[in-house]
RNA sequence: GGGCCCGUAGCUCAGCAAGGAUAGAGCACCGGGCUUUUAACCCGGGGGUCGGGGGUUCAAUUCCCCCCGGGCCCGCCA
């Protein structure tokens, strides 16, 4: 798990609101003490990329390091998030789901690349943005710092000129590191060519430190497996003036921990190899610190069903939000910082009701009886708010109802269905509809909308099955009471010689398409009587009985 | 080649990071209740060598080591 952080000392107090990130946060601060760095204000940094769709990891990510700068501060500490944005990566596979025609823009700056969908600026502000809009809706506060603007700006400018001039020993720390030799003649540095504008095609050969400038010639390179022909063209990069980036791996994150004066960034496994690294730069060739980490593991895709039709779509947190509230969503994130978990769309009911569990421990309703334990979940359900916590507890109802009710909602009059049964429930006192209420309810209808819409079904009738239905049908037409129809169902059933049960679950099924569902009298009425007949004549023609 | 994660009820998993009492939940299953049967809800029930083996300890599902099984990440891409 975290491999950089010995034991605590093994007293029973309870740190912080006694979660993971509690910890964390204290043993960051223990460490800025010992190392005698400033307190004033503790900057933890997520870094997002740029030149794909945002998934449900990213905001995992930027989650779980908001936590903890949230956490230094329930500590009295003063603390800054902020996160980075790679936005002058270059586009090294056009993400699926997208046009080919995109892969002209290979090598580009993402930032220099057409929005696909013409509503951002550029290919790269499309792909934050889905992001930022996540996190917004989450109610994460950061602050955004993007690296065309930090290295435009010359944010980096101190940290580029330590790096370039010791790049040998940046190459060596690499070789050593990770077996990778290629710094070891190239300039840890990507200049934009200047001819074609791609930064993935070049080479920066020498350093001319007077100049502030990098000469280059773009000569092309392997990405994904292919090769990028360069244009050939040999030029001059001026790095004050933000005219390319450095290597990611090979210094960009420690330039960045320096500059900012970062003091955690959680990473996911796919990057310890930079990680290391990048600590390794900061210490020996920048004289920084590096930041405290911590290593999570990956989501996984179970990815069994269609998550949506739009194409490109994994499981992004725009999916997430589609059919749970932003704090099941933090929840999925926080809860476990270790371990892998393969997750898909299917686990949202079980997130917004283990909120809704976690809501009533909070706030007294369920009790514990281990006090640390019980520290941790009210923590951790705080976490799920980020610190602003509701001043009462909503309305629980589990999730799967209200998907049952939204699937077998009669169409037209669906509110008024749900809010009756939820009634007859006894979940509902009023005909009050709470906001909470809403969303809940528009939650379950994305739901059922996307995985469980009705679909009416071929049931196959025996000859008794086929009488009782012709019955049934002629009673229908002359009843309007619900009661009566609950009535005449099982007056048709016995005049059939059927056993009401097994009739009960024939009709659910060529009117639900399932076994079971809502109490038929009365869903008869509300469905429209005229549609109910006309369905079940259907039935009888298909089955030619 | 290097590193990491997982293995707990039929199924999906929680608990393990600061070891503590008969190991939990949901679903599924069985029985009962809600006097016309569904859904929902309530009550009760069965079901486990906590992957295997060793070690530390008064005490291990939890900590350490080894093994087996499943999976992931990295390998001159950032």
């Amino acid at each position: 798990m975290m491999s950089s952080l010995e034991p605590l000392d093994k007293t029973k107090k309870i740190i912080g609101h006694g979660t993971w990130y509690d910890k964390v946060a204290f043993r960051i601060i223990e460490r800025e003490r010992k190392l005698g760095g400033g307190l004033d204000v503790i900057r933890v940094e997520s870094g997002v990329a740029a030149s794909g769709f945002p998934h449900i990891g990213s905001i995992s990510e930027v989650a779980r390091n908001y936590a903890v700068s949230l956490a230094i501060k329930e500590q009295g500490y003063k603390s800054e998030f902020i996160v980075f944005s790679d936005n002058k990566d270059g586009l090294r596979k056009v993400p699926e789901g997208l046009p080919k025609s995109l892969e002209k823009y290979l090598g580009y700056p993402v930032t220099d690349i057409p929005d696909p969908y013409n509503c951002h600026q550029s290919y790269g502000d499309h792909m934050v943005h889905l992001l930022l809009e996540a996190l917004d809706k989450c109610g994460i506060e950061y602050r955004l710092i993007s690296a065309v603007e930090a290295y435009g700006k010359g944010l980096l400018n101190r940290e580029i000129l330590d790096i370039l001039k010791n790049a040998g020993s940046v190459g060596e720390i690499i070789c050593e590191e990770t077996g990778q030799k290629k710094y070891l003649e190239a300039l840890p540095y990507f200049p934009v060519c200047a001819s074609c504008g791609r930064i993935y095609t070049t080479k920066a050969y020498e350093f001319l430190q007077k100049e502030n400038k990098v000469l280059y010639s773009c000569e092309g390179m392997e990405v994904k497996g292919k090769w990028l022909e360069g244009c050939g063209h040999k030029g001059e990069a001026d790095y004050t003036k933000g005219e390319g980036k450095l290597s990611w791996k090979a210094g960009e994150l420690a330039a960045r921990w320096r500059a900012l004066e970062i003091k955690f960034e959680a990473y996911g496994k796919d990057l310890t190899d930079s990680i290391k690294v990048n600590d390794r730069i900061s210490r020996e060739i920048l004289g920084y610190e590096p930041p405290l980490h911590a290593r999570y593991e990956m989501f996984l895709d179970k990815s069994g069903r269609k998550i949506s039709k739009s194409a490109g779509n994994v499981f992004t947190p725009q999916v997430w939000l589609r059919y749970g509230s932003p704090q099941s969503m933090l929840l999925l994130t926080l809860k476990r910082f270790a371990g892998t978990r393969s997750i898909s769309v299917t686990d949202v009911p079980r997130y917004m009701d283990e909120l809704d569990e976690l809501e009533d421990i909070y706030f007294g309703r369920v009790k514990i009886g281990d006090s640390i334990e019980e520290a941790k979940l009210k923590g951790l359900y705080k976490y799920c708010w980020l610190m602003k916590p509701p001043e009462k507890p909503s309305m629980h109802i589990p999730y799967n109802v209200l998907t049952y009710l939204a699937k077998v909602a009669p169409e037209g009059s669906e509110i008024e269905f749900i809010i009756k049964k939820l009634k007859d429930y006894g979940y509902l006192k009023d005909d009050v509809v709470t906001e909470d209420l809403k969303k809940r309810v528009e939650y379950a209808f994305n739901w059922v909308k996307d995985f469980e819409e009705i679909t009416e079904k071929e049931v196959e009738l025996r000859g008794e099955e086929a009488n009782a239905i012709r019955h049934l049908i002629q009673k229908i037409h002359a009843i309007d009471e619900d009661e009566k129809i609950q009535s005449a169902i099982f007056e048709a059933a016995r005049e059939n010689n059927l056993n009401p049960k097994d009739f009960f679950k024939t009709l659910y099924n060529i009117l639900l398409g399932s076994p079971s569902g809502p109490r038929l009298g009365p869903y008869i009425i509300a469905m429209g009587k005229d549609n109910v007949i006309r369905a079940l004549e259907r039935s009888l023609e298909k089955s030619n009985v």
